[in-house]
DNA sequence: GCCGTTTTCGGCCCGACTGTTTTCAGTCG
């Protein structure tokens, strides 16, 4: 069973507890488990068999959990989740997917009506006999069948980051022309760059909190693209978008807009951390400041919130939890992260001699727009039947264009010749060493045979990295977010054949992709891996995925050294 | 069930909104 398959069982024993009404502390143990487990960058599969007491240094991860994954590894169940799947109709966890249905209310419909499902529930709100039960009345009931409607409506599939960004650049454009509204920025999964969105957060401040909280809320709702308002506050509004996205929206005074911002940006576990953290120190921290006593001492500023902590400021992408705290505790200040601007070169695009829309000069003039000082042309090998790639013919003549290109353009951008080559089943490649040999760039990607065993696979790609004309390894799990999972095999290993062989991880920037993924990054960087950041660009407006790769490379604790793309041609060539 | 710079027991982040109620439980993030 793998990491996903172990997260989904304590997942489901929590909330079967939770139901069973057992201690909230014990439910609460389960669900950090699953999240640990299915965020866990190594394969515990492969950790189990190497050696089970690495487990030991999971943080959430004791005596009952360590067990059960072990037991989950080698036997693919755990005899206590069997046992109480037992007693427990099936139909009852699916309840707690539905808005504002919990644990408590499962637990009464269950105990009072005998529903076991969401079909049951749905018949007997329709029949209104969930309004004589204790706390319900016909509100209740209506928005029961609401969130029944919207379960049904939109699926559970999280949002790819473009999607979410736009829509919240779109969203704040309209609040910022609302009059009391002083500051207003996004927070949440969006602002730590998080590979997909699940909703929105949207911190304004206002000038006046008490005036205003009615007037911003009520410009808040009347947005054009809300689809259903969840709920109406004083200081927080709740709606859900056309697209089906939820956007939340805090007003806070000015003075708090920086605790404000840091509580609402970090992952739930580095909040809680930054509060066990303060209340050590015998403070307290909420959404409205840091506060001794009674006394506020610090809120307006992200980074003075933080300081009076002990901390340094920590970039928004890596608040999750993953040792952030206590490194900036120990050292007091982080290595100077990669940012957009460190970008030098684009090493991955495809034009019309291949699957993309643009011609090798359009497509150079667009990298020019970006400011960058080179780029590769890199299309596609012809055993990709279906984008039409290149042949030795095609290969050798997109060659003559690029000279004739770069003198052309003399100097205001070099262009690289390149290609995607194609692994094959066996591990080799594409094209044989006498046209690789005359590549600037040679990368080399996995498009076929995704479901070997994962043995196989992992010789495969290894067997490709080893490959001497093999440059840089291109998105390396070859996974499509929410359509088509990572491919099987041994990533450990294909990090250190990369290290080994001077071949670079490619961060793929494009949205759909963002692979390698940033947990993988931070293991291929401890390995001491090099990386390039991507677009895959097919056509001038792919450009600014870059942002999303960089995203993806500072959530893995990049700095631009790690990074061949964010340094000038030379110091690219002479790294291979 | 987990964990330890008040350590092996006794805590465990903190606050907002809703609906159904006169003071709060349930749910959510």
């Amino acid at each position: 069973m793998d990491n996903k398959g172990i997260a989904a069982i304590f997942e489901e024993i929590g909330n079967m507890l939770d139901i069973n009404g057992a201690d909230f502390f014990r439910v609460n143990a389960y669900r950090k488990g699953a999240l640990t487990i299915g965020n866990f960058p190594l394969d515990l599969r492969q950790v189990v068999e190497r050696n089970p007491q690495e487990l030991d240094s999971i943080p959430g991860i004791g005596k009952a959990l360590k067990e059960k994954i072990i037991e989950l590894v080698r036997t693919g169940k755990c005899q206590e989740h069997e046992k109480m799947k037992k007693n427990f109709p099936p139909g009852l966890l699916e309840m707690m997917n539905l808005r504002g249905v919990g644990p408590k209310k499962i637990k009464l419909f269950y105990s009072r009506l005998k529903i076991t499902n969401i079909k049951q529930l749905k018949e007997a709100a329709e029949k209104h006999k969930l309004r004589g039960l204790e706390k319900m009345g016909e509100k209740s009931e209506n928005e029961i069948l609401k969130a029944i409607e919207e379960l049904g409506r939109f699926s559970s599939n999280r949002h790819l980051i473009d999607e979410a960004l736009q829509e919240a650049e779109s969203f704040i454009g309209y609040l910022r022309k609302c009059s009391e509204i002083k500051q207003v920025q996004y927070a949440g999964s969006l602002r730590r760059w998080q590979e997909t969105i699940g909703d929105i957060d949207i911190i304004a401040t206002v000038k006046d909190p008490k005036k205003s909280h009615a007037k911003v809320m009520d410009y808040f709702v009347k947005y054009k693209e809300i689809l259903n308002i969840l709920s109406v506050g004083d200081t927080k509004s709740s709606v859900v978008l056309q697209s089906g996205i939820q956007v939340d929206l805090r007003v806070v005074a000015e003075e708090s807009f920086g605790a404000a911002l840091h509580y609402f940006t970090g992952d739930k576990n580095h909040n809680i951390h930054i509060r066990d953290l303060a209340k050590k120190q015998g403070l307290k921290v909420n959404e409205y400041g840091v506060f001794k006593g009674e006394k506020m001492i610090a809120g307006k500023g992200e980074e003075e919130v933080l300081k009076t902590l002990g901390l340094p400021f920590i970039i928004p992408e890596i608040r999750e939890d993953d040792g952030e705290i206590d490194f900036g505790l120990k050292h007091k200040k982080f290595p100077e992260f990669i940012e957009l601007k460190d970008i030098k070169a684009d090493l991955h695009s495809h034009t019309k001699y291949s699957d993309g829309k643009n011609s090798i000069e359009e497509m150079a003039k667009a990298f020019m727009a970006c400011g960058y000082e080179y780029f590769a042309v890199t299309d596609h090998s012809s055993v990709m039947g279906v984008t039409g790639g290149m042949g030795t013919k095609e290969i050798k003549s997109q060659g003559e264009e690029i000279d004739k290109l770069n003198k052309k353009l003399k100097g205001r951008i070099r262009i690289l010749k390149g290609c995607e080559v194609d692994i094959l089943k066996n591990g080799d490649l594409d094209f044989n060493d006498e046209v690789l040999k005359k590549l600037d760039v040679v990368i080399i990607s996995a498009h076929m045979f995704n479901r070997l065993p994962a043995e196989d696979q992992t010789k495969r790609l290894i067997a490709a990295v080893e490959n001497p004309y093999s440059m840089i390894l291109a998105h390396p799990t070859g996974r499509l977010i929410n359509k088509r999972a990572e491919m099987e095999f041994d990533m450990e290993k294909v990090i250190e054949a990369c290290v080994q062989n001077k071949v670079a991880l490619e961060i793929n920037a494009n949205p759909n992709r963002l692979d390698l993924t940033d947990k993988y990054v931070r293991i291929a960087k401890a390995k001491g891996a090099k990386f390039v950041i991507n677009t895959d660009s097919h056509s001038p407006d792919h450009l600014e995925y870059m942002k999303y790769g960089v995203g993806i490379a500072r959530r893995g604790w990049l700095t631009k050294d790690d990074v061949l793309n964010a340094g000038n041609f030379s110091r690219f060539d002479s790294w291979f």
